[in-house]
DNA sequence: CTTATATACCTAAGTTTTTTATGCATTAGA
DNA sequence: TCTAATGCATAAAAAACTTAGGTATATAAG
């Protein structure tokens, strides 16, 4: 596991991006789904991620569902129609941060 | 200029950066460069420049060396040897946070 | 000549976002 | 039956930054 410091402010492009090719997903299956996809790489603690999720949904971007699995509750959050525009948004000023710093910190930078 | 949000936490990475390209450069340089590099993307603000100069060097990474040009003053940094391998520690998980980053939001993850 | 802009340093208060540390409850497995 | 996993949550603290100042010199424009 790397500089976690790094993923600092990508947060909730994560997680609208997670949003945006699974329909549907809740609190904890989030944290277990980055943790697989970036096999381990980043971890999300539920501290970062509850209020997270609260703030997308009270910015009108997530709707909440929630349903009783056993005896036990879950919150389904999926994008609103903003939700879908704003990840959009958020998905290109990520690309274009992940140019620049690619640019930025490329090893032959400099040298010419 | 995009989101930036995004570039918390690399601040120090990207300053090691430029002196490890640059050997040294004083904060008023560092800004400008950043600023040139990014084509705009990315401004460098002087409050959180200047603190995190200052951190470096008491953590040991950076060696200051005031200069006067004409009457006004420079303060040029350098990396020290242990800012050397720092940078090159830094840089590594700066490539695997962008390649973790890149896979996360690439947009035909998800779909397969 | 005086005013705006660029150069060059700095700090402090406030904001945002995250970590760390809890808390509660259910379910599955050893 | 005890531990780990599932599932939600919050609150205090830390970290990193923005915003908003402050000081001073140099230079270009009007």
């Amino acid at each position: 596991m790397g500089n976690q410091k790094l993923y600092k402010g990508s947060l909730q492009t994560i997680i609208l991006k997670l949003l945006a090719s699974n329909t549907k997903m809740y609190g904890y299956e989030i944290t277990q789904k980055v943790k697989e996809l970036t096999k381990g790489e980043l971890k999300i603690t539920e501290g970062a991620l509850y209020p997270a999720l609260h703030k997308l949904e009270a910015d009108g971007l997530l709707d909440v569902e929630v349903a009783k699995v056993g005896n036990r509750l879950r919150k389904y959050y999926k994008l609103t129609e903003n939700g879908t525009r704003e990840t959009a948004s958020k998905l290109e000023e990520m690309q274009e941060f992940l140019k620049t710093m690619q640019h930025l910190v490329n090893p032959k930078f400099g040298l010419e």
